[in-house]
DNA sequence: GCGGGCTTGTGAATGATTTCACAAGGTAAC
DNA sequence: GTTACCTTGTGAAATCATTCACAAGCCCGC
């Protein structure tokens, strides 16, 4: 941010918000990071949390559903930045299949099985409507995907052995709405 | 889900994968909403909740920056179906202005303000890249908006009367990263 | 090499949240 | 009406998370 070489616990936590104690407690679960005095080097904190993180190397993304929403993420250049890399788009309308998305080629649903045998992506986009989701999510598992990020707005089911996580901005929109009422109280 | 008229926390916590208890003091906090040996009549505490959370009302929405998720928001038809209405969506592209999403046309960002103090949305949904969120947010902020919802990855800073909140799919991503490295410990 | 000034890492204290457990109250069958 | 059975609502207990506070350690100037 500065250019410092080293950075103080106070000043990541003025900029992220939180506590000084609270990135040092942080910090102390993965290790000791700090020199007394001093604070952090950035680069050595940033390529251990890098490492800690699982961010050194390419993960490989699977975006299922090619629609508004899928089309976004297949072409969000934030992904390709941070080491994600959409490997395939599956879309069941044939208007769809066969179109590009920032060079990706938008496949058959059909495929999704034998493409992720193959493919052996590491993480699944699921971005079907949502009466759709569990049955692609079901899918996706048995085909060997381990970690999958839902955008549909329902409550999924996934092995203990699968990381699944959700974003649910119709949610998000209801707790501002809440806040909204309650402003002021 | 079933068509019951009725429902017992422990069918809501396995809907919403948390546990019976939880579901009776969170719903306790707003009052008593059950009957003792049935349950909670479905069809009240649905009502009860809309009205706790301000969903009875419509509230009225502007995008600010129609990209890629910015476009994909203002055509999502889970918003409009939960009473959320886009009435405006911004950016500072000559080639995206005057375009049309989903019926509501693509407006300068010099006519935000002006357009704010006219519409009075309550909500702003921040979708430009991250270098320019901060001073979006202090342009809707100072218009008169309330409640705001962040989708760029980057910590922005509101006063304290109005409400922020992020979606930050790259950490998302991140999160499914360590859950991978980490699978099997 | 020593002392002053900073900042980490971490136990202990405090605060928040979740879980437990059960009395109170309601239903329904007979 | 009585009994057997459920489920809520809620204090108390247990767990989890944050904040406090400070000894230990490191840098730097002298
Ligand atoms: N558009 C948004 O901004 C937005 C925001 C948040 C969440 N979502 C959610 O994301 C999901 C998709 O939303 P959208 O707006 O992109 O809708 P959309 O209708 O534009 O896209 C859905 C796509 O899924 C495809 N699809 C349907 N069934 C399929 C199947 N079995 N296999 C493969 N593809 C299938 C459709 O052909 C379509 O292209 C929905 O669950 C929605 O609630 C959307
Ligand atoms: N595409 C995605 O799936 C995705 C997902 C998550 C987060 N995001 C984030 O959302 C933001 C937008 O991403 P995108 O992919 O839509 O990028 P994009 O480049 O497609 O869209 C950004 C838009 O913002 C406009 N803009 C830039 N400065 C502006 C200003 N001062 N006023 C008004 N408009 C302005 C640009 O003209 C452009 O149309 C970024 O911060 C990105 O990190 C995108």
């Amino acid at each position: 941010m500065h250019g410092h070489q080293t950075i103080s616990s106070g000043e990541l936590a003025a900029q992220g918000g939180t506590t000084s104690a609270q990135v040092r407690k942080d910090l102390s679960f993965f290790g000791s990071f700090g020199k007394r005095g001093l604070g952090y080097s950035v680069s050595a904190l940033s390529s251990s949390l890098r490492e800690i993180l699982g961010l050194g190397r390419q993960w490989n993304v699977v975006i299922v559903g090619a629609g508004k929403i899928g089309a976004a993420l297949a072409q969000y250049e934030g992904f390709r930045d941070r080491g994600f890399k959409v490997v395939g788009v599956y879309d069941e309308d044939p208007a769809r299949v066969g179109g590009t998305l920032d060079g990706v080629v938008v496949r058959d649903q059909r495929e999704l099985e034998s493409d992720i045998m193959k493919l052996k992506p590491h993480i699944a986009l699921i971005a079907v409507p949502a009466e759709a989701a569990q049955t692609l999510v079901d899918r996706v598992v048995k085909a060997g995907v381990r970690a999958i990020l839902n955008f549909a707005p329902t409550p999924l089911t996934v092995p203990e052995k699968v990381t699944l996580r959700s974003v649910n901005m119709a949610l998000e929109l209801e707790i501002l709405s809440y806040a909204l009422v309650n402003a002021g109280e």
